[in-house]
DNA sequence: CGGGATCCGTTACGATACTG
DNA sequence: CAGTATCGTAACGGATCCCG
């Protein structure tokens, strides 16, 4: 922590304990989009300092929320990852996204990274409309493939070797356009979705996204 | 901010551009539970320089999150209270207190805010089972009033005036216990649940309580 | 090159004293 | 009651260096 603990009876001071320092939930953010060596780390967070990363990787792997995994060597021997403990921040880091979108300006071709469009329409899910709905979608942004999954009404990362039901194709830039609230028309020739009528019904209705 | 923006496209950053310092999400806190003067935010915050205090209030007031009122002169004058944007950090609190209650250790008689004690339970409220539930529920703990209102399936903080269908009463440690996961039976004679068998079943559901 | 550790100037925070 | 002022300390930012 920066000071001190809160040290008060309080689920979000107790929260904020954990991942109130400044880059922390920038770190669980990158984190969130999947296992990420150091240096992925350092480049997804322009501007921290190496010592500082490496003390707020130290700290969540104390709390139980972050751990290290040693990977076979064809690949870069060490990467982090949420632990199951870790997953829980994931309701946080999207009350933030929905929070922070009205913030930010137009989107930029080429300046939106994939994850954040991808968290920027995780964003959207509605609970309420996607009682029971079961769906995969297949965004690819910017030649990136992210699958977002919903499963019994409930938002979840689905694990890989699903089939998606729906595929939605284009840039980050235009995903985020059409998430920020442009009609689908708005950004025809930008992106390409494909899928069985129903499911893309579904797809829209769960997202909020007919317009 | 401690330093300075993190500068990203994205909703997360740009979110903690504006209450990731320090203390700012514990003042947004306080604020939720109504408007507050300066020496009752001082009050519920332990700890907190009333030099950054100030600094926070300018900052979240010059972000249009919050905003000064005057009050008629038989109370004190000056009291802050949310914007309506600034009600939109809500799910981002109950997101964070969520997070955190697991933290939390056991709830100790006397040394349990009312007011924590309320946001523990909108904590376990469920969009999914809350489907075109309405219902409103005054909260009577150790005295203090209050109210949390469900709304066409949707959490909301209800005007007064209105008549409660589920009344519970008795000390905000009981109600934690109830939360954390105790069955009714083992808070009986803390806790006292009155309404009529309907309504204090959806209580039960909508807020998963019937254990 | 990936994964840090070290050092140092700058800034923010914490504590308390003081004022309209 | 509602802040402002001051000041020592801890945290951060940036760069550099180190090691396998």
């Amino acid at each position: 922590m920066p000071g001190k603990t809160y040290d008060q009876y309080c689920g979000i001071a107790a929260a904020l304990d954990r991942v109130g320092d400044r880059w922390t939930l920038l770190v669980l953010r990158e984190l969130a989009f999947g296992q990420q060596r150091f240096t992925d780390l350092k480049a997804g967070l322009p501007g921290i300092a190496t010592n500082l990363l490496t003390e707020r990787l130290r700290a969540l792997e104390a709390d139980g929320l972050v751990e290290q995994r040693e990977l076979p060597p064809p690949a870069a021997r060490t990467v982090y990852a949420l632990t199951h403990d870790g997953h829980r921040v994931l309701p946080v880091l999207r009350a933030l996204s929905a929070f922070g979108q009205p913030f930010l300006g137009e989107p930029q071709e080429g300046r939106v990274r994939h994850q954040v469009a991808a968290s920027a329409l995780t964003t959207r899910f509605d609970a309420a409309s996607a009682r029971d709905a079961c769906l995969t979608v297949l965004l690819e942004l910017d030649g990136h493939d992210v699958v977002v999954g919903v499963d019994d009404g409930q938002l979840v990362r689905p694990g890989p070797g699903m089939r998606e039901d729906v595929r939605v194709s284009g840039s980050a830039a235009a995903m985020m356009r059409w998430v920020r609230g442009s009609s689908l028309a708005d950004v025809e020739g930008e992106l390409e979705v494909s899928g069985t009528r129903a499911a893309v019904r579904t797809f829209e209705k769960v997202f909020d996204l007919s317009r």
